[in-house]
DNA sequence: AGAAAGAGCACCGATCTGGTGCCAATTGAC
DNA sequence: GTCAATTGGCACCAGATCGGTGCTCTTTCT
């Protein structure tokens, strides 16, 4: 439906939470009990964030979660890619486009794949521009693009 | 899954279709048979944008759908809001803000909901200036819009 | 009258989503 | 060494969504 999942809001919100504790190892009962969200479903997501190397994890008694970079060089794209895959705007896309040509059985007739996924790499350009810095200090972020032509249209 | 769903792509075979014969009523079989597209699903598609006054339709023998505006004044973001509602990025938020407040029950400390909440509106804005014509002629509407700073970071 | 088209509604199976249970492995504190 | 707290891994569940279909009714042209 072209939403976001709970496990990306999850995500994010524990990842604007490791900005403040930079270096500290924050522990997933210590954010789901700050942000009343499920301990256990937190834990899954950190997990795989863990995995696409957003997070360092560290086990034991005082173990949990630490950002595995500066908060400037984390993006949103890559916190939705490790948490739900690339995003595809219609089935017959992928994002690497596969070598080996579509397997799209609407081809050639389709009309509106090569559209469809400008609007898709638009909606991907602009997570992966938005870093994890920019959600901590919106006023360092404000949208610097200069509209030249105010009849055009984007994409 | 931030992924648009089938009605959503076979919504805009179907309106990109008609751009081309502006005027005449096309049918759904016509439509279905030419892009392989299930017929019935199709229909189900049409008369949703039908409702949303995006297309007109009309009954009986020689009837069909057609373009209820000029593809200039359609956009790809009315044909997903009529198909699959506006998007939401995260469950707490609403397009329209409701009057009422938040029912979110992770406020106050929620830290993300208004960053996320931008990115929502850059994306849905996105696709509100899309419009149908651009599907149509792309090269019409290559981005006008010029990095000022290639540092700066978008929403 | 008959054919062709949209309108409405109900329904189905598959997949995704949010969430939980259970247990093993690791590690610091006592 | 023991214990508690933590992450890791897997399986599992209920509900929602998604893609798709069946059937019937109404409308309209021929």
């Amino acid at each position: 439906m072209l939403q976001l999942t709970k496990r990306t809001e999850y995500g994010l919100i524990a990842l604007v939470h490791m900005v403040d504790r930079r270096g500290d190892f924050v522990s997933a009962r210590e954010i789901s009990e700050r942000y009343h969200v499920p301990r256990r479903l937190l834990a899954e997501v950190l997990k795989d964030l863990a995995r696409a190397e957003v997070v360092d994890s560290q086990r034991g008694a005082t173990g949990g979660y630490a950002l595995a970079r500066p908060a400037e060089e984390v993006t949103v794209g890559e916190v939705v890619a490790a948490l739900e895959g690339a995003p595809k705007l219609a089935g017959c896309e992928t994002l690497e486009p596969s070598s080996a040509g579509g397997e799209c059985d609407l081809e050639p007739s389709c009309p509106i794949r090569s559209p469809l996924q400008r609007i898709r790499e638009g909606i991907w350009q602009q997570m992966q521009r938005t870093t994890l810095r920019s959600l901590v200090e919106p006023v360092f972020h404000i949208t610097n693009l200069k509209r030249v032509d105010p009849e055009s249209t984007l994409i």
